[in-house]
DNA sequence: CGCCTGCGCTGATCCACATCAATGCATGCG
DNA sequence: CGCATGCATTGATGTGGATCAGCGCAGGCG
């Protein structure tokens, strides 16, 4: 089984290990895949043959950028990664974060080339895996192509979710709740937040003007509901919090 | 290549052929993969084995319920289909709407549920694809497998295009546009749009009021930009339009 | 026929949030 | 150091579109 490291007391920015030839990266997207009974050691060693590491994007650096053709997802090993469109006039539209174990690309399949920015936020190191090779290999391996559906389909749901006429209170209270849900899914504690990103980008991705996230906060922060210190938040009142973003999460 | 239909003059409301063994449904979502060089005989013929033609679905009727159980993903073969959530309050919140060839249902695999209720619009015909079946013949057929990944991966695109903060008159312009456009891929005119839905129906879907939908589309056609007859409107200057609609479309 | 119901249109009012503007506070750099 | 730059916060003002209310029109039905 390899060694297991303990991830408890990682807070402001989660670093996925390394794993090994057998455990994978163990926050890795297609970690599932890989420790789940069936998957034939010679598949997921092909799946590792596959994948490239690629690291250490300074902040700001693109991993990759708009209408270059596309030919990899990319898996988040360390750090945070936000998409973005630029329009002609230079303004910006956020369209996602992408935290350590999650897929970014997902969207340039259709496509063919990639139709937005992923840009780093701090430092970042991601796994690259080709698409053909990955398409090619998935139609071997039943596992990889079944995860790689769901993936895509829970990207759709995603992205419907932020398309509601949501208040900004909700949003942000959606924002948070969910920020926490995704850290837990991969082990980190779901109530102690650092913010990669900036209240504009915050505010951009939430469709909202900045000083309105800063005003919201401020308020949750005065409600008890949340503790803000800068860029990190505690969690202070999950239910309470999860009951404002319920018209949004819950369905 | 069997007998081919003229679709120029059919306008209210598109109605795919049946086709036959060779071409299947000329309009289909899975049409380019039937027709697709190399794809062999036998796989064509498993995908006419695996799919279930359903039909006559009236005004209101659902095709599918919030939370039941994923089964299958459906191609819609006449009318218009909207997907949409009811929250506790009975307050309803569209998702989208889905036209002749086009592909139902792919935001229910992740969850492994319908995640929100299929309804007609008016009388629709649906093909119904047992989704494990279609997942295990797709390993075996690439083009299949190709094809569900540029679907689910246009669906992500799709979705994000509403979550902008644009303004009504952007929404109303790219709504109609966009209609066109997806008429005009199946070979309907682009200009000359039906719509299925009632007004409340695109207010929702676009996050307005419905009161802003009916103004704006007056407004419009004072500027002589389109015409409407009730749910029959005319788009008179496509190029004025899509100069509006440029923000959300044009990337 | 008269009545009801659903849908669409229009005008008047209101409000959540954007916008504009100013300030504080880090960090970096010549 | 002195200055510039970027980010966050707070207050004052403006506005796009929601909400509320009323009306017209068509279709269905007893």
């Amino acid at each position: 089984m390899g060694y297991v490291t303990s991830h408890g007391r990682v807070i402001p920015n989660p670093i996925v290990d390394d794993g090994d030839e057998q455990a994978f990266c163990s926050t890795c997207a297609f970690g599932s895949v890989c420790t789940a009974r069936g998957v034939d050691k010679i598949a997921l060693r092909e799946l590792h043959c596959l994948v490239e590491h690629v690291g250490n994007y300074r902040p700001g650096e693109a991993i990759f950028r708009t209408g270059e053709r596309f030919g990899a997802i990319y898996a988040v090993r360390q750090g945070t990664v936000k998409t973005r469109l630029v329009d002609i006039e230079g303004r910006e539209l956020v369209l996602g974060f992408y935290l350590p174990g999650e897929l970014v690309g997902l969207n340039a399949i259709h496509p063919e080339a990639y139709p937005c920015d992923a840009v780093a936020l701090d430092t970042v190191e991601v796994c690259r895996f080709s698409f053909p090779a990955l398409a090619t290999l998935s139609t071997r391996v039943p596992g990889i192509q079944q995860e790689l559906f769901r993936r895509l389909s829970k990207d759709i749901g995603n992205a419907a979710l932020l398309a509601g006429d949501y208040s900004a209170d909700e949003r942000l209270a959606a924002f948070l709740i969910g920020l926490g849900r995704r850290y837990a899914e991969r082990g980190f504690p779901a109530e102690a937040l650092h913010l990669a990103m900036s209240r504009g980008d915050i505010a951009n991705y939430l469709r909202l003007a900045a000083e309105t996230v800063s005003r919201v906060l401020r308020r949750f922060q005065d409600q008890g509901l949340i503790r803000v210190d800068g860029r990190d938040v505690a969690i202070a009142r999950p239910a309470e919090l999860f009951e404002l973003a319920r018209p949004i999460l819950q369905r």
